[in-house]
DNA sequence: TAGTAACCGAGACGGTACGTCTCGTCTTTAC
DNA sequence: GTAAAGACGAGACGTACCGTCTCGGTTACTA
């Protein structure tokens, strides 16, 4: 049987450079082309110790793209009592990150990635997506207690109602994720979901 | 400038074999582990024929997808003269397609393919996705005509209500898709529709 | 049985432009980067009209070639009387064109073409080299009826003492073919070939 | 810049894999058919590391050539005294291997490689041929200090007069390597040489 | 003069091998 | 004693040609 590696000897300092190598050359050359050869090089670091902390080139890709988040101290809770300006607010952040055109390539490589990884599936809706979600469905759940939405509706269907259509468009590319386009969609959503 | 290949000789006989062996490969061993040169090799085909007439496993593996799609006279518009149902019979018909175990493998393939791909994404929307999008945005125009549906919806957008959560389940696994599901989405999206 | 090809019906202005543009990419790219393919399309003819009419590309080099000595009246037999510079200048000629720079690299060719091919070797050395050789005999043979070489010489052999050295030189690269070389070797081959 | 290989880090176990079977394939199947890929495929070794580290076929093979021949000590320099039988048995010798089968095919094969890669002829000619020609130039070096031999004869060009004719008769297949022939040629060479 | 046989240009076809690339593992060197 | 450096086995990539095989379309003999 293989023994993990000793997680307490892992150096720091080569840790720090492959993530900032993976992230260097996925914004210079897109996802598709980096290779973990690469990132070894640049980094400065034996392809053996990249493979031994992680599995696949999407989880230092991914792991890469929250570091840097991680300073982040989480999104600032929208609530300025007009539910409906909140939420465009949320939409319209949402989709300024996905066409970001310094992010946009990874984003995409990475939803494409976990469509056979669900292990990094799981990783990513819980750790890159899942503060936005968790934080419009704070709202919607303190507008539900002003009595501004329906009791019996279910949150985690509301927050799907607002952003399915947005994630929808980007990842088919059906169409512009457009100012208009957010205020229609929250508007059409507080129609269903008012009392 | 180079010719492109006389299509008038083109061997039916070799096509066939080609999108066949693509099929078959893609079911038994997943999408990222077919190659072109297997593809070939199982339809007794020179690997240039393939190259002659595909530029990308992509493309030979959603072709194959369509062709199996072909024999379908298109989705049997369901105007049952109650909205509620037949939007819930649409949406159960399409994540029964989604989730059959023969071709989520090869559905989830082709939305990883299409991020980096965009003439494939064109083509997957309008061709696969297409007829099931043309179909709701029918039924939903006809319903609206019947003074069902607000007079000023924007019916592409109400397509994207409808499938956008679905969609976003599925390609994010953040829920099963169950008939209580399809129920509650259209549910609240005729809440948003309705005059 | 597979019926030979009708040669009174061949058209001659099609193995004219085959000949003429084997030479032309022979000289072009060398020898070795011509191919079947790159001749019939310079030449504005099918693949099959090559395969029709020669066995192999070494085939059709050659036959480019010889159509090009083909105006030549054959060798003027030197005899001068003096047959040391007879000699010296049969040798000189023979190597004037082993180093024509037009040449040198299709002659090599052609030598590393018959070292598997002997049926080309049998064609190369009656049709190309066989005028020299038989002319140098003939010349031999009228200094040994003069009595300038020992009657019991086998002329065949005098013919190779004298051209074996040349032709070791040029094919294995062990040393420069110059006109001081011609005279050693003349020199040499005569003091052993005299009463 | 691209970096050359570590040549300390070179796998002595794959080196001789891959000699070993580039020499049994060529023998088995003959030069023109030996490929690359089967020689990696038989030793067991990824083609990178063959191109690695030959730059051609020719290479290889002549390299496994050279390694056959690698545990000789050397010609004996035959040294009888008699200098004709002595030259004979030299020539003799050279024809066996010319003419055994196992060696021909890649002999010849060799010839036709060097008519176009000069690095090859020189390595060929230093490694393979030169051993024989140097011993020869010994052999006579010492006829002439004994007074057997012509003081002025320059003994590089008599080499090549003894051996020149055994290879055009071999590279142009213009007639039988047989003893009487070796015999022939001594005879009259030895004419030329003496004093 | 109609029919027909053959060559012709063109080029698609099943294949083989090329030389390059990247993968993930294994081995050696140096700090 | 850990990791960098990098050679290794493996095998897919896309390209180039191979030699064979239709295709229609001209010729040029035969009935």
């Amino acid at each position: 049987m293989t023994k993990p590696p000793d997680v307490t000897r892992r150096s720091e300092r080569s840790r720090r450079a492959i993530l900032d190598s993976a992230l260097d050359l996925v914004t210079a050359v897109g996802y598709g082309k980096v290779t973990i050869e690469a990132i070894a090089a640049r980094a400065g670091v034996g392809k053996q110790t990249i493979y031994r902390w992680w599995p696949s080139k999407g989880a230092v890709v991914f792991d890469a793209f929250l570091a840097l988040n991680e300073g982040d101290t989480g999104l600032a809770l929208p609530d300025s009592g007009d539910l409906d300006a909140d939420l465009r607010a949320l939409l319209k952040a949402t989709f300024d990150d996905l066409v970001d055109p310094r992010f946009e390539p990874t984003y995409r490589a990475l939803h494409a990635e976990i469509q056979h990884n669900a292990a990094l599936a799981t990783d990513l809706v819980e750790r890159l997506l899942g503060p936005l979600l968790r934080s419009t469905e704070d709202r919607l759940r303190s507008a539900q207690r002003a009595g501004q939405l329906a009791p019996d509706v279910d949150l985690r269907v509301a927050v799907e109602l607002l952003y399915g259509p947005v994630f929808h468009r980007w990842l088919l590319r059906t169409g512009p994720l457009t100012s208009e386009y957010a205020d229609t969609v929250v508007a059409l959503v507080l129609r269903a979901l008012r009392p």
